[in-house]
DNA sequence: TAATTTGTGTGATAGTGTAACGATCGTTAC
DNA sequence: GTAACGATCGTTACACTATCACACAAATTA
């Protein structure tokens, strides 16, 4: 199986994301058997809409998008939809927006990956890099601090944004 | 002047917090003094519970405590205070609480620091790591990414309340 | 089948953050 | 002086984020 380099870590502006999104589907169907958890029907609702692109969307982003489409939910019923999917690995919360983002590439669900969230077009994209997270508790130990769980986000310029900004005028 | 060394991140449980709240301060005027802004009597209420432990704080608290003092604010108020101490460097959020801190250490505020939050005292510290935050860059670019902002929070058990929980039946 | 757990619905509420507008005050330019 | 300007702060209202308490039905287990 192909393993997605880091170059791929964004998605190429032209990508199908149809097929993408099935993928992620599929992918976040394994992840709930794995784990002996269901994935229901809000549950996979809910999780649609956080994997129909590649952004970060807020909790009531997801309420205004199902009620687009003739499911109203309440918050209550989005966050614990959220919670089960977070356990699952399937998505991650982009702490420094309060907002969620699908897993898209299949990578080991032990989070240590640096997340990159692009300042201009929203797309939020993952790296694998043990050796920072590796750092980050020699440096937390340092001070004597026993880490449990980390968090790296990043917030720059994707590659297609960047390029956009420099044939701007 | 004397610099902390890691193991000094955390403040010693017993340490004399009245000293060390008066350094911050000192220190944050300094800092406004160099940039040029003005630490005017809001901004230092603000500042002054925010300083006053070793603890983030959310917006809505300092508004509480500020109130019980008899002084009475609006959100806005305390979010614009807020956003200078912040411009200032002497106070940082903590992005996975949405609650703020203050900086204790007299360090550069080039914010190339590792956030470390006690899951169990609540206390925040900062390690200054900024070969943490090269190789975050690194694996940045590597997936065409040019970082503008990092950051890097850390949960755990802090050497107090290690020892705590390891002397507990 | 009965007991229990799990998932969802409803209504209320707590917590976080901003928009829009206006009043005051100090500074600078004329 | 005073007019214009910019910075600070107040007031009101509102938007967004998240959870609590309780009820009920469906699915699992005993």
């Amino acid at each position: 199986m192909k393993t997605a380099s880091p170059r791929d870590a964004f998605p190429a502006p032209e990508h199908d994301h149809v097929a993408c999104r099935d993928a992620t589907l599929n992918r976040a169907r394994e992840a709930f058997d794995a784990r002996g958890l269901k994935l229901t029907d809000l549950r996979a609702q809910v999780f649609g809409e956080i994997a129909a692109s590649h952004h970060a969307i807020g909790a009531y982003d997801i309420i205004d998008r199902l009620a687009r489409q003739g499911t109203r939910i309440a918050p209550i019923s989005v966050y614990r939809a959220i919670d089960v999917l977070l356990a699952a690995g399937v998505v991650h919360r982009l702490e420094s927006r309060n907002a969620f983002f699908a897993c898209h590439a299949s990578h080991s669900a032990d989070r240590q990956h640096v997340i990159l969230a692009c300042a201009t077009c929203g797309i939020v994209a993952e790296v694998a890099a043990s050796a920072i997270f590796d750092a980050i508790d020699t440096a937390a130990r340092s001070a004597r601090f026993e880490p449990q769980t980390r968090m790296v986000e990043v917030s720059g310029l994707c590659a297609h944004c960047r390029q956009t900004v420099a044939s701007a005028p």
